[in-house]
RNA sequence: GGGCUUAUAGCUCAGACGGUUAGAGCGCGCGCCUGAUAAGCGCGAGGUCUCUGGUUCGACUCCAGAUAAGCCCA
């Protein structure tokens, strides 16, 4: 017997049993062990941040993860199954910060840096304890670590870093401080996710630091960057994520700058940005816009006249009109030219009209307010023109020294106030609430401001002016960026295709990678700056640090490679000996994740292992945002240390939102965590969403679409499982113990050749569309088949089971559909895990002693090219279409199908087809309820016609004059030109003055209308339904409305399906001549073994109508 | 301003290689089935396949341009 399998199921609690039985029986461990010496398939795994607990849109990714490595695994390959957390940088401070109720950098000072590290660590460990648990109930194999492992490292940490602790790993006991295995973290000898904050990851990322430095292509550069002053950091190009803007109203001024030369004039000038007034130097103007001088009372301003609508209130007059070219070189007073950085700088002095091209006239003035120290394009403009640079602030946005009543003052507070003093210096002209999109600080949404730093930069070559192809070797061997286009060029693929020029557009315009940052948890830079002579020097691994320590190391060693501890080490100065210092800033994390294809398969300490796995087979993450993150970082210092490409195939895919089409957000009460999810929907529904998703195309997850997942695919392949398990319960069939995995012996029926021909179909299309990482298209091909098989295949074998006699007919179907379970598990154990690895339990585990354990322990099912018939195939398709016209003319005759009907008559069909017809003719007189099938050469008899030329045919043979002929023989009444078809077997049509010979397969013969007949055709057949009842119908079809209408009572008398009954009946002579004609047949499907006059005052009665006759019916149990 | 993507039924989406009745699910209407049944099946209504040009005998499909939306860059 096999367990019994009710046809309702809760997946989710069976979810949960499956998670256990892996659990308990080491599943996932047996398949490395089974795979061990099977040929390498090798996954990298980008990190994911453990700075929150998982979201759904992570779990979309996983289960593309989780895809393609159990059907590689069932496949035969063996594979390395480490997840990543990335766990440096930022987003981990600022949330240690606010868990902490930080305000600024300097809080963290106070509290103690190696206190503060110690807590990003501890929140890291916490967070991948619990995204290991979410993955886990995702049915995500991976090496996990135990997360109650995690979170005794977390507690320790807590408690003394610097306590011993010894821990199991694979090969053994491992023992060291806390603060060392927590640094030693999925390193081989400990196993499990890779941590980006890991020594080795560290380290790794100085060698390749170290590359970069031996090639010239580190350096500092001094640039004007968006800043944010809470967390006092500069923001990079490269880590802007998706929404760093908002839609801000800011207060923009319009002011004069009078013009010195010219009395009683000024520049109309206009500025979103009030504190950067103070940093003024010049006025830019376009060369070929036109610049008017109007007057307003006693003012004259300069400014653009496309902008004067914009900028002008009330009247004025125009006096004078220049291009802008004139204005080069004017001298103007500045706003703030009493300020001590305006007089240093000489700016107070130099105020002048410059020429810029970028200058336009859509909204302030035409004249360009430019402070080089305040913004990135004035800073470039500066360069080209020679003009002193002001910086206003320093750290947290504070104004420095020489800016007298504004120095001190934080940036963001001293807007009125400049108002103010603006006004009393009488040079404003007018204010105006300006609402724009603004940058903002992706971590703490403070409003970014443009600030004057030093930073440290990877060069990534310089842009030539030429296409990629026309790059010469010689170049190349300089440059990063052509290195890198042609490693992804030559090696890599991209799913969907477009990832490719998306990622070469970056690579052709990304700027210099900018890798410091000015905070406290992350890599430590190893750049060694010297005080004494301005070297500075790149430290390529632990060795060369102690090499060239000259103090400190006492302090540092024991240590993770983190601040503060890595900071007390100085080293001697390459260049002039003296003691420099690693400068302070920690690195940018897109290093920690970017480097993961060296650190994490043993790069420096194993060439030959990391040669195995490198380059990937495989990478996979959402693509918005990873074109210049993760993939970008990847292939940079895969560039730099190998000059390869780290993976073969890149597969992406877009981004997650809720039903209502709108990102996730926990205030507008569309989101949805992941837990809920996985315990509402359960997983394998969750799995299916994502897994028949189209990556490239953004995914809307709710519970209404998770529904449908369920009814149209789990709920389907599970009643078909429940059927078979019941039915052969009750029949006592018991597979052979083999038979799982045995070639199916060819059965008599039709139907079971179809649907294993079917079966082999559907397992050559989806492997083929795995292997090509369409997952979406395999989905597809699955759902049409679990429709073949629920809503064909068993709808019309279900009688061939419920037989009482076990003939060989009933074991076919028996062993055909056990085999169909079996290989369609395995088929998707990738896709839906739990509902597989249940199904397959129960019909091969419990049977077969030498099964493998687990469906995921098993092969992928190969086609049995034996079993395909694609003329079968062809053949149950024509069918099914004929079942569909047929089914569309009864309803159109209004004839339901418990009526029987006489004769169909089928066309447009070919001989070969007619004969499959017959063939298949007991389905299709069955589906229909009819009593015979007649084939028609044409549709005359039935209806009219409608001929037209077969286009595909005749388009290519004549060409344009397919118009012609088509016309012509719409023109000609269709039925003469089927007589003649008909008659000579092919058609003569006279189009523009030439005669064409057409013969049979060049027509299109099309039916129409009807008469006495309900027909019903599609594009070349049709199905002729004729609506003529004869009294035997009728009587017939009042056999079977008397059997449903007694069933349907036994039913509501809550008999059981086995009860036997007796039965009484009370109507019209002709209901009673029906029942008597049929009594046989009524009295054996009702299972009525006696038929009594009248009832007795026990049984349940019913009057009905039975097909418009008045009937009383009663039954009553027999004992 | 540049790169990439998307635009098909009320909604969510399918529609290699261009072929003349453009499909599915949901929703809606009607019907069927009832030994998978708090399921299932069928039929129907509903579409100028965003627009404009072009290529072609023929364009939802290919090309160009426009419009709108999204992502990225400037």
């Amino acid at each position: 017997m096999f367990k019994d399998v009710p046809n309702t199921v809760d997946f989710v609690a069976q979810e949960h049993q499956i998670l256990d039985f892996w659990r308990d029986g080491n599943v996932f461990h047996k398949l490395k062990t089974l795979r061990q010496a099977a040929p390498r398939w090798s996954f990298i795994d980008g990190p994911i941040t453990a700075n929150n607990p998982m979201g759904v849109h992570h779990a979309w990714g996983r289960t593309y993860k989780d895809l393609f490595q159990r059907f590689k695994a069932m496949q035969g390959y063996q594979m390395r199954y480490q997840n990543g957390f990335d766990c440096q940088g930022l987003w981990i401070e600022v949330n240690v910060e606010r868990d902490m109720g930080f305000k600024a950098k300097k809080d963290i000072e106070a509290y103690g840096l190696d206190e503060f590290v110690n807590a990003c660590k501890r929140q890291v460990l916490r967070h991948a304890a619990t995204q290991t648990e979410q993955s886990v109930r995702l049915g995500y194999w991976m090496d996990w670590n135990d997360p109650d492992l995690l979170r005794e490292l977390e507690t320790k940490m807590a408690q003394d870093p610097s306590q011993t602790l010894t821990v199991e790993g694979p090969n053994g006991a491992v023992t060291d401080t806390v603060e060392q295995l927590v640094g030693r973290l999925g390193l081989p000898e400990l196993g499990g996710s890779y941590f980006t904050f890991s020594n080795e990851n560290n380290y790794t990322i100085w060698t390749m630091l170290k590359k970069c430095f031996d090639r010239g292509w580190i350096y500092k550069g001094t640039d004007v960057m968006p800043w944010c002053s809470r967390c006092d950091t500069g923001i990079s190009q490269h880590e802007i994520v998706t929404d760093g803007y908002r839609e801000l109203t800011h207060t923009s001024i319009f002011l004069r700058f009078p013009l010195r030369n010219r009395p009683g004039e000024s520049l109309l000038v206009w500025t979103t940005t009030p504190w950067t007034l103070t940093s003024n130097v010049a006025a830019a103007v376009h060369p070929d816009l036109t610049y008017a001088l109007v007057e307003q009372g006693t003012d004259r301003f300069w400014l653009s006249k496309g902008a004067l609508e914009n900028a002008i209130r009330g009247d004025y007059r125009t006096l004078e009109e220049k291009p802008g070219g004139e204005l080069e070189g004017w001298a103007y007073d500045g706003p703030f030219d009493e300020l001590p950085a305006q007089q240093i700088s000489g700016a107070a002095e130099g105020h002048r009209v410059i020429l810029w091209d970028e200058v336009g006239e859509a909204e302030g003035t035409g004249i360009v307010h430019t402070a080089p120290g305040c913004g990135a394009e004035d800073f470039e403009l500066s360069k080209e023109q020679g003009l002193p640079v002001i910086a206003p602030l320093g750290a947290e946005g504070i104004y420095l020294d020489g800016f007298d009543w504004l120095t001190g003052r934080q940036v963001h507070t001293v807007a009125d106030d400049i108002f103010e003093n603006l006004k009393q210096k009488g040079i404003v002209y007018r204010l105006e609430e300006y609402t724009h999109r603004y940058p903002v600080c992706w971590r703490c949404e403070e409003e970014l401001v443009f600030r004057l730093v030093d930073e440290w930069f990877i060069s990534m070559g310089e842009q030539l002016d030429k296409p990629y192809e026309q790059v010469t070797e010689a170049e190349k061997e300089q440059n990063l960026r052509y290195q890198m286009m042609e490693v992804v060029l030559n090696e890599t693929k991209w799913y969907p295709s477009f990832g490719l020029a998306r990622e070469l557009d970056w690579l052709r315009n990304m700027h210099d990678w900018m890798i410091s940052k000015k905070r406290y948890w992350g890599l430590a830079l190893p750049i060694y700056e010297c005080h004494e002579c301005a070297h500075f020097h790149v430290v390529g691994s632990l060795e060369e640090l102690k090499e060239l320590a000259v103090e400190g190391w006492d302090k540092f060693e024991g240590h993770t490679p983190h601040r503060p501890w890595i900071d007390a080490v100085k080293i001697a100065c390459p260049s002039c000996g003296a003691a420099a210092s690693r400068i302070p800033d920690v690195g940018n994390p897109w290093l920690d994740a970017g480097i993961v294809s060296f650190s994490t398969m043993q790069y420096r300490t194993d060439r030959d292992y990391w040669g195995q796995w490198f380059p990937a087979d495989l990478i996979s993450e959402s693509f918005p945002g990873q074109f210049r993150n993760w993939f970008y970082s990847l292939i940079a210092m895969s560039t730099v240390m190998e000059r390869r490409a780290p993976f073969k195939h890149n597969f992406s895919y877009a981004t997650l939102f809720a039903e209502d089409g709108r990102a996730m957000h926990k205030s507008w009460g569309n989101a949805i965590w992941f837990d809920d999810a996985a315990e509402t929907m359960g997983v394998d529904v969750m799995r299916w969403m994502y897994c028949a998703a189209k990556p490239e195309q953004n995914l809307l997850f709710g519970y209404k679409h998770s529904d449908e997942v369920r009814r149209q695919v789990l709920i389907p392949f599970w009643n078909v499982y429940s059927f078979l398990v019941t039915y052969a319960n009750i029949d006592g069939w018991r597979p052979t113990a083999t038979l799982w995995k045995d070639t199916p012996q060819r059965s008599e029926n039709l139907l079971d050749r179809w649907i294993l021909s079917r079966l082999q179909s559907t397992v050559r299309s989806v492997t083929e569309r795995l292997e090509t990482f369409s997952p979406d298209g395999a989905c597809r091909i699955v759902e049409d088949f679990l429709d073949n098989l629920s809503n064909w295949y068993l709808r019309r074998s279900r009688r061939r089971f419920w037989k009482s006699e076990a003939d060989t007919d009933k074991a076919a179907a028996y062993q055909t559909l056990y085999q169909v379970m079996v290989t369609t598990s395995r088929l998707l154990a990738p896709f839906v895990p739990f509902v597989t690895e249940s199904i397959f339990q129960n019909l091969v585990c419990s049977v077969d002693p030498d099964a493998p354990e687990s469906v995921h322990l098993s092969d992928y099912p190969a086609v049995e090219e034996g079993l395909v018939d694609l003329s079968l195939e062809d053949d149950m398709k024509l069918a099914r279409d004929l079942i569909g016209l047929g089914r569309a003319a009864r309803n159109q005759s209004g004839i339901k199908t418990r009526q029987p009907i006489g004769r169909i008559g089928i066309g447009g069909i070919s001989e070969k087809q007619q004969a499959a017809v017959n063939g298949l003719a007991a389905l299709v007189l069955d589906e229909l309820n009819v009593k015979e099938i007649s084939f028609h050469e044409g549709i005359d008899e039935f209806a009219t016609y409608t001929i037209k030329p077969n286009f595909k045919l005749l388009g290519p043979k004549y060409g344009r004059n397919v118009q012609a002929i088509a016309k012509a023989m719409s023109a000609t009444d269709a039925l003469d030109l089927k007589r003649e078809l008909d008659g000579s077997g092919e058609l003569e049509i006279q189009a523009d003055g030439v005669s064409y010979r057409l013969d049979r397969a060049e027509i299109d013969v099309q039916s129409a209308n009807r008469e006495g007949y309900a027909v019903e055709a599609d594009a070349y057949k049709f199905v002729a339904l004729s609506t003529e009842l004869t009294h035997e119908l009728i009587l017939e079809g009042l056999a079977r409305e008397l059997v449903n209408k007694i069933q349907q009572i036994r039913k509501e008398a809550d008999f059981n399906v086995s009860d036997r009954i007796s039965l009484s009946l009370e109507s019209t002579p002709t209901v009673h001549e029906a029942f008597e004609r049929h009594r046989a047949y009524i009295t054996h499907e009702t299972l009525t073994t006696i038929v009594v006059e009248s009832s007795s005052p026990n049984a349940f009665l019913k009057s009905q109508k039975v097909n418009g006759e008045d009937a009383t019916i009663g039954v009553e149990q027999v004992t």
